[in-house]
DNA sequence: GCATAATACTTGACATATCAACTATTGATG
DNA sequence: CATCAATAGTTGATATGTCAAGTATTATGC
């Protein structure tokens, strides 16, 4: 009837999507309290390691775990809630440089620790070998089509 | 200075956010040309397999790879393209029952084949054997706090 | 058997994501 | 140096996702 993929590669993907949800599920919920979401946390990490240069707004997106096309509007809710401080470059008017502020550095450091600890907890199951084998394998997952 | 994981719990939980992204994206891609999300296909799929009495609609909720909080509108979606038909239960006047289209049917044939490549090209870097590992690494994965 | 709780959605308000078109600026070419 | 293309981002329209509150119906406990 269908035109399936082998069992082994259909349980691979779904495995895949499944953790990912985990993921982002739990994150999501870690972070709500502090009234951010994932993807801006992911921003300010960015940030905080680009300290104190910054970078320009599309080498940030270049950067990010999920591709983002709404960069742009996801650094002006950082903005909004002064984590994060805008300039336009005077080298090339069209870049915009971004950095964390001492307030996003702050709020970084108050969740790094439940952060790692999320990490841990949704990887707990793995003894320390397995985890490096499970980041070599899905390394192996292409970005590009064949 | 940040109270991180470990550095190979760290890599394994962006990996897994890393090949989830792919996946996400390449799966959009190929379903755009069709009108339908990777979300809605995968309801479809959920209801090709519960032919022919349909499930009722938390059931879907329950059955998604993904949590779907807005499960409703997700399939009104797919009702406003005849791609599923609902129907209140006469047993219990709460439920309402959802069943493929014969429509939804021929639309989910002509996207098994390139579906069934996508899968096939995304873990094509890994060897069955390999495959099979990442699935049972993943789940390992726990969904509830711990 | 009547009130209360639980279930199964549904709906409205709002946040976020996505795509396409647009502006400003810089680089490359004749 | 004027023009055309490329780069860097922005903006508007629209689709989709998310949360909280609401409705209808069924089950439960006195």
């Amino acid at each position: 009837m269908a035109a399936d993929s082998p069992p082994h590669t259909k349980a691979a993907v779904i495995a895949i999507m499944r953790a990912a949800d985990v993921l982002r599920r739990r994150g999501t919920a870690l972070l709500e309290p502090y009234g951010i979401t994932v993807q801006q946390f992911n921003v300010l990490r960015i940030l905080r390691g680009a300290r104190p240069e910054g970078l320009c707004t599309l080498t940030i997106a270049a950067r990010m775990i999920e591709q983002t096309p709404g960069i742009t509007r996801l650094i002006d809710r950082l903005v909004a809630k002064h984590l994060v401080a805008r300039e336009r470059s005077e080298e090339d008017r069209r870049q915009v440089w971004c950095r964390i502020t001492p307030q996003g550095l702050r709020l970084l450091a108050r969740l790094d620790r439940p952060v790692a600890d999320l990490d841990r907890a949704v990887v707990a199951g793995l003894p320390r070998a397995d985890q490096e084998r499970l980041a070599e394998l899905l390394a192996a997952v292409h970005r590009e089509p064949a």
